[in-house]
DNA sequence: GTCTATATCAGGATAGAC
DNA sequence: GTCTATCCTGATATAGAC
């Protein structure tokens, strides 16, 4: 069926682009991967502009649902900051592969405009939901010394994409668990 | 003069690495740069796995040369780590460019071995020089609330690349500013 | 040390048959 | 939707003259 091949090249140019960056994989390897050739993948995705983009949407909408379903199963902040914890470290699988957008952030340069902008708006994103956990966790004090929710909400996507890459830097996830100690431990 | 060539070939490669990753910078840009044909930088730099060892040992030198410099320079551990966050911030150069073990952490996989181990050995580094300024930050209590150490250098070098990140994706270094806000104000 | 010339390979993309 | 065949470009790298 046409869309399962259409699922498939997104399912394997993710793992790619999180494995080796925008710049680090080609539509011969995805063609390999898939079973299809190169050429056919243009039917689908006539650029690598726009099969990017469609990435991003789609990892847009998933880590969104994610957040979502960790807010609707958590009542304590502390529990959803680390949820969200959480699903950056599986994220990483074990040192492979960083998240799509800290990959693509270094990718700037290589980007489409229209995929930079979508970058940019999946942080936003992900900074409000924060901020509205620092907000709950000063109300409930599930998270110990909160300042300002939004600034706290800046500091831990820093913290979380710089685990990944130091993660990254040698593969191993015990790396990752290091630089977040000190965000966890603040979770009561 | 040849070292002169070979100083400049270093200086462009390791702005066009920080701007546009490992992969994004050719031998061709680099002739252009310099002024001399892309075949002659084989001569200073038989491969570009080679030259990118090179540009590691140089950044890993200057790093620490400036880490010292910070030491000498101030008594109290809060002007040390606040040196390394103004260190960091002028690195971005106004979002322009990342650090040059971000970029090439990022660009991990295209990366010889060699190069990969003088990443971890740099990342290890600063992880070293940053727990000393968070051990005495502890004593002399310049910096508030240090828990462990250790765990505060891993976590403090997470949220300065995280912060490099997220300025990169806004080109914009009020976004470095807002990501290490809470970092800074710990800083007496 | 730098040049010209060239080898080799891989990238994204298109045309047109089936 | 997928194929074969092809185009064009640009990448790293080498050989050998100057």
């Amino acid at each position: 069926m046409a869309s399962d091949t259409k699922t498939a090249l997104l399912d394997f140019a993710e793992q790619a682009a999180r494995a080796r960056g925008f710049d680090g994989f080609s539509y011969a390897d995805l063609a390999k991967s898939v079973g299809i050739r190169k050429a056919s993948i243009h039917y689908h995705f006539p650029t690598k502009a726009e099969l990017s983009e469609a990435l991003m949407d789609r990892y847009h909408e998933t880590i969104s649902a994610k957040c979502a379903e960790i807010t609707a199963s958590s009542e304590k902040a502390s529990d959803r900051l680390l949820g969200l914890v959480n699903l950056y470290r599986t994220a990483l699988n074990e040192g492979k592969t960083l998240c799509l957008c800290v990959s693509f952030t270094a990718s700037h340069q290589s980007l489409s405009d229209a995929v930079n902008a979508k970058i940019s708006a999946f942080r936003s994103a992900i900074v409000k939901w924060l901020q509205s956990v620092f907000a709950l966790g000063k109300d409930d004090a599930s998270i110990s010394g909160v300042s300002e929710p939004q600034l706290e909400a800046f500091a831990t996507l820093a913290v979380l994409e710089g685990a990944h890459l130091a993660a990254r830097a040698d593969e191993d996830v015990a790396v990752f668990d290091q630089a977040v100690a000190v965000l966890v431990a603040r979770c009561k």
